[in-house]
DNA sequence: TTGGGTGCAAACTCTTTGCATGCCC
DNA sequence: GGGCATGCAAAGAGTTTGCACCCAA
């Protein structure tokens, strides 16, 4: 199932209304490939002629984050980005290039493995993980 | 060697002059077991009659991590937090509570291992790395 | 018709910057 | 004495909130 049908069917479950505001970004998220800011998120949807207000950018970010639909992540500029959590799909984290700035994600079965059996041992229900590697990306280095 | 002397080190050796502000923040830092965000330095100092401008704790932090002396880390709340790194020491991760908030910290050589051969796997320097999980604390669970 | 959804603008918080003063070397 | 270090205050950036209007159900 598209994350987006996904996205949109459990708002409604839980009793959520439809909203063009809320489509849109549901819509831009799902076309996205990798973590993106509330600003890119509104500079794109400007752009496509279907502009939504900021704040409803970031009430309809917060809503699908409350709902474990999208992660946030911070990646240390002071910005935070969103991506869709997609149930047992994909899943990837990031490497961000201290020199360029360049965010390269990345996947790892053993890296997720091991986050697996950390979450089991420890007394703690861990819903999500998320991996933050700093350094100089291939170009930089 | 103590943190706080290899900092104060590290920086005299690049260039830089002492300064009041520069050792309170550094003395107070080494002081913690976890991370810290710039305002509770600000008002731990303050606390203990050795009060340093805001702009000052900024920049000293911003020095440290310039210099790989501290780690500068978002926990999903719109504001940083930084701790020492300290060479070839002890080395943590973070757990969140998405319901209390409160910060865990733990570590994992099982998990250590798995990101240090997948840093090498990778075409990427990897300098720093970071782990943060989500989700609900003992207490809360 | 009704209450949630949206947009706009103002407010808030964290962080950075400009500038005058102070202090280390 | 020279120049970095510091403090204060103001500016900046990202995010949240208040409120009136609009629209889905």
């Amino acid at each position: 199932m598209e994350w987006s049908t996904h996205a949109t069917a459990t708002l409604q479950a839980a009793g959520y209304r439809r909203g063009g505001a809320r489509a849109a970004v549901i819509e831009h998220l799902a076309a996205q490939r990798c973590a993106v800011t509330a600003q890119d998120i509104e500079a794109a949807l400007s752009d496509e002629g279907r502009s939504v207000g900021r704040a409803s950018v970031y009430r309809v970010l917060d809503l699908l984050a409350q709902h474990r639909l999208v992660q946030r992540l911070d990646m240390g500029d002071g910005t935070a980005r969103y991506e869709p959590i997609v149930p047992g799909g994909e899943h990837h984290h990031h490497l961000l290039c201290d020199r360029c700035g360049r965010v390269v994600p990345f996947d790892d079965p053993d890296l997720e493995r091991s986050i697996d059996k950390l979450a089991t041992r420890l007394k703690f229900d861990v819903q999500e993980h998320d991996v933050l590697l700093h350094g100089a990306c291939e170009r930089c280095a």
